[in-house]
DNA sequence: CACACCAAGTTGTTGAACAATCCTTGCGGG
DNA sequence: CCCGCAAGGATTGTTCAACAACTTGGTGTG
């Protein structure tokens, strides 16, 4: 077994992958995460890990507590909350600058096009994807990189929120009808509907979810 | 000379005084931050530095190129402009759940006070601190960490852009008063008078902002 | 002047080391 | 039986020295 040079930009890419590999559920929310197994299984030494975690840290995806290591974060009901709070903000925010000119109406109408075709087939994880996407394309009408990549950021923690119940797709269904006419009102310039539907969307949505983590006991 | 045994926790510490030392300016914007000699600096070794720097990294706060390292970020027009998207964004939303029965309605009076009498006293940089202390207040309005941080990472930012600027801390003289019409309105609870108030406030601090950069053929 | 080349310096990463701290387990006392 | 506690092993946080890849600035050549 030959030792490969050491690739040169490791830790941006491990970060990525490590990313992805959480908001995917190959980490379940809590889970602890030990340096030296994730650092072997991506193939990286413990220092470069490190650096990857602290970019993760920041972001909110993992925890670190001291001389207790990294584990991925497990939002808790006071953070399921704070998390709406965020999205009610950088949403509505964004949403009072939609326009059906605007490049990311087209992005939301083909997730809402997606999102059926994904019921129709029962494709219940496919239908949570494109829920996701028309709420990120959403927040495209800000058009401005810190208000989406803060929007991404609470993406991936409402994922782990999402990940730490039995059938996390389910919660996602309800709610395609609501897009749908978010959409219709913002075809119409009628911004003030529009807003009023995302408002009550975000409420029942979270409100589905607090619910959830209180049947279940969770937190 | 005896080695110390190594600070135990020592990373958070580091990111928190780099940070701090940046927004104090005492590395100004573009300027090239080698490892070795922060590392040196702040008595830790390179590999601890460098994950003190992704953090800040993830903060927007410095920029990094691979192989060729760090160095303070240097907010551009293009910056500037996103970052008053966001901060109309966040600022505006917190400002939605305003009352003068919350208590960042007091930390806003306080800042208003101090700052006129930072003013009183000519002490210029006091009156800029004492402007941020008030936006920081408000956004406290919205009773939620996540936007808290969020903008006090803009914030960060747009320090960073006024210390491209030769006399940083005359651009927030003109907007005293403003706050104090913003506070007022609050007060009356006319929270519609309060966004509007806010909305010019920022409209016409991003407007010097971006002309002090023009006049000075910045970016 | 343009261009290839060279040397010095820096970055990105590794692996091994070590003390401090945590966690478990087993043991003894109440 | 249960609780506290001590010993041991495992993990973390950090350091250090090494090294190749890369950048940078200068030099010489055509």
């Amino acid at each position: 077994m030959t030792t490969l040079p050491p690739d040169r930009t490791a830790m941006p890419k491990v970060a990525h992958e490590l990313r992805e590999a959480i908001t995917a559920g190959q980490y379940a929310p809590g889970e602890r995460l030990s340096e030296i197994a994730v650092a072997e299984s991506f193939g990286v030494s413990r220092n470069t890990l490190r650096e990857s975690f602290q970019a993760l840290a920041e972001q909110r995806l993992i925890t670190r507590i001291p001389n207790r290591g990294v584990s991925v974060a497990s939002p808790e009901m006071a953070d399921v909350i704070d998390i709406y709070r965020m999205r009610r903000i950088l949403e509505l925010g964004a949403l009072a600058s939609g326009s059906r000119l605007h490049p990311a109406y087209a992005d939301m109408t083909a997730a809402v096009k997606d999102a059926r075709a994904a019921e129709e087939a029962g494709d219940r994880p496919a239908v949570g994807t494109e829920n996701m996407h028309f709420h990120s394309a959403l927040v495209r009408f800000s058009d401005s990189p810190r208000v989406v990549s803060a929007f991404e950021n609470v993406a991936a923690e409402m994922r782990l929120a999402f990940l730490r119940l039995n059938d996390p797709e389910r919660l996602h269904q309800p709610f395609m009808g609501r897009n749908e006419v978010i959409l219709a009102a913002i075809e119409a310039d009628d911004l003030a509907a529009a807003s009023a539907a995302l408002t009550d969307y975000l409420a029942d949505s979270e409100r589905l979810l607090l619910s959830t983590y209180s049947r279940l006991g969770l937190s």
